[in-house]
DNA sequence: TATGAATGAGTATTCATTCAT
DNA sequence: TATGAATGAATACTCATTCAT
């Protein structure tokens, strides 16, 4: 959607660094010129506030997500293939940026900045809603379970791929997240198809 | 453990509510001490620094759930009913004090300071191991499931019960906490035993 | 009415030097706290903001007018008398603040603060709407001319009066402003009895 | 005097509106560009500094009112009608770009800046001279009263002039200034003469 | 004639903490 | 046990101006 210039992707991928090795608060101006070698105003030419510069992190992430959903959506795959397409593609992202892990699971630091908090909401439900209509389709064609509704396994399926990921980011990314991913997703799959 | 006057647990008290209704980022000494009614300087005759309330609101938390969990692994109860037990005890804990919410959650904002950091972490493991010793002596006397690992298991449950946590919140605690989590349970139970 | 504590009149006073040395731009937080020769976060535990610092300056200088201005009018002198003692009383006390002057005559700067706008604007009203009713006095008892209203007589009077002081100002304080003063007091009684 | 290119017209027409808007502080050279729709950068293409574009305002200003008060002082016509077509003048050119209100009245912005405060100050005075010689002409010819000097006269008549224009632009220029400047010049003329 | 990129100095305000009383 | 006064470091952001293209 959003066009980012060369100087601003830069930003960006500086604010992102910043806020995997120090956390949210960890991005300042001041900061985040020092680490691109510009001037704090300099930023300003670029992005009209720091809202803006988080924004773009987020909507940047965003796009590339869609992107993969929409494209296995589209796939043609079985349902429970799709599932573990998310789920790789989910785990995959987040391997190649673990900072993105940091902003992504942030709900909180954003509470008070209502355009922040949105866009983190919206993030963390397009996968849900993925999932949701993807369960529910199994279940009409039996591939998948009936016994528990499609919202409670949707809940369970993301709840422990987000506690895989955030375990992970705790451990300061200390083991493989794909190999782990791929471990829980074996375990769900058998869930599902009871 | 730790023993707080009550001085120091209407400060943390104060702390906890403002950590609810605007963010860690909210808990500054000039608010608190505004809260509480008296000067920020007195504040800093019951504790030593920021770090130590915050330190403060964790340990207390800490505490009352060992309490909890250590008279539930005393309790006698079959595993399954003991894993009820831990759900509707936590589901419990957060409907009383749905402030606390937004502390157990923030890992990310502690993430920057290593002794809040470490704390939180073992506060989500303290259920997580609890969980997972349980789960153990289900699978060995066969009354749960053998087929899925322990560890995959309490991921699964832990996570699940997480993210139905995390929604409440955010939602801004507008549905029923304990009845959306006696049906996780019912759900999880039928899982755990296939 | 507001009663201000030892370091807050300090703190109005250097304000005011400071308004009157370099405009109203010149008043920085910076420039306001190296004048006392304390910190910049000091003068925030006096006031909460550089407005309520210039609300200060206007508010001590509304009462003590406000007060002059009572007295005057319960003084029992006749409408001519009173008059002359407004003039004389605006005179004196400008020359004892020239300062003041400044903050006074500048409805332009604060007109993007509605506050402040609103301030001046009272203040600059107080005078001309007790002139109003003493010449309306004065006409119901034919000790001033009737031949032009209330309202275009006190326009004219506070019309030279601002002048005088304005050009005062603008010269540096260069004349002695009660002696001009008096001067056109003189012409503007004859005027006022034809 | 100085003559100005059609872009430079351009940028001291969009300068006199955002005073007018904003005041003087509003007139920044980003708000400038945006407004013109051109770059900053190339503000300076036409003008060496900001200084220079708030003198080009003045110095435009006063050759317009000049050019209008020398042919007046040219007419031919009484003392009294020379005032009157002044009055009638300086009402109509404010009526015509009220937005150079907010520009003349801010003796006060322009303090600090020696340049501008010189011009303010002569602009101020071209009237004031102009009226001064006009009343002593006709004080000469005893067409005008002498019992009060020409320069009190017109401190009075000036005074009462700006007033009643500050007034207007506090208002947001809701009444009609000409009407108003007309029944004002009535009463002054009835001064005048006595 | 115009622009995009950059900058140094400033601007109000916040925050955790210290210290003398 | 409490407070009033003070502070240094930070924080997001603004502004007039310069320079290479």
């Amino acid at each position: 959607m959003k066009k980012f210039t060369a100087r601003q992707q830069e930003i960006i991928k500086a604010s992102t660094e910043l806020v995997a090795e120090q956390g949210i608060q960890g991005v300042t101006i001041k900061k985040l010129s020092k680490k691109i070698g510009i001037s704090e105003s300099a930023i300003y030419r670029h992005f009209d506030s720091k809202l803006d510069i988080l924004l773009g992190i987020l909507s940047q992430f965003r796009s590339h997500k869609m992107e993969v959903l929409d494209k296995i959506q589209g796939s043609g795959a079985t349902e429970l293939e799709q599932l573990e397409m998310i789920f790789k593609e989910r785990f995959n992202q987040f391997t190649q940026y673990p900072a993105i892990t940091a902003v992504i699971f942030s709900e909180d630091i954003f509470q008070n900045e209502k355009e922040l908090a949105d866009e983190v909401y919206a993030i963390m439900n397009s996968s849900l809603q993925l999932i949701l209509i993807v369960i529910k389709k199994g279940q009409n064609n039996k591939s998948i379970r009936s016994d528990i509704s499609a919202d409670q396994l949707s809940l369970i399926i993301v709840g422990a791929l987000r506690l895989l990921v955030a375990r992970w980011r705790l451990s300061g990314f200390a083991f493989d997240l794909r190999r782990e991913g791929d471990k829980l997703w074996g375990n769900i799959n058998q869930i599902l198809v009871n």
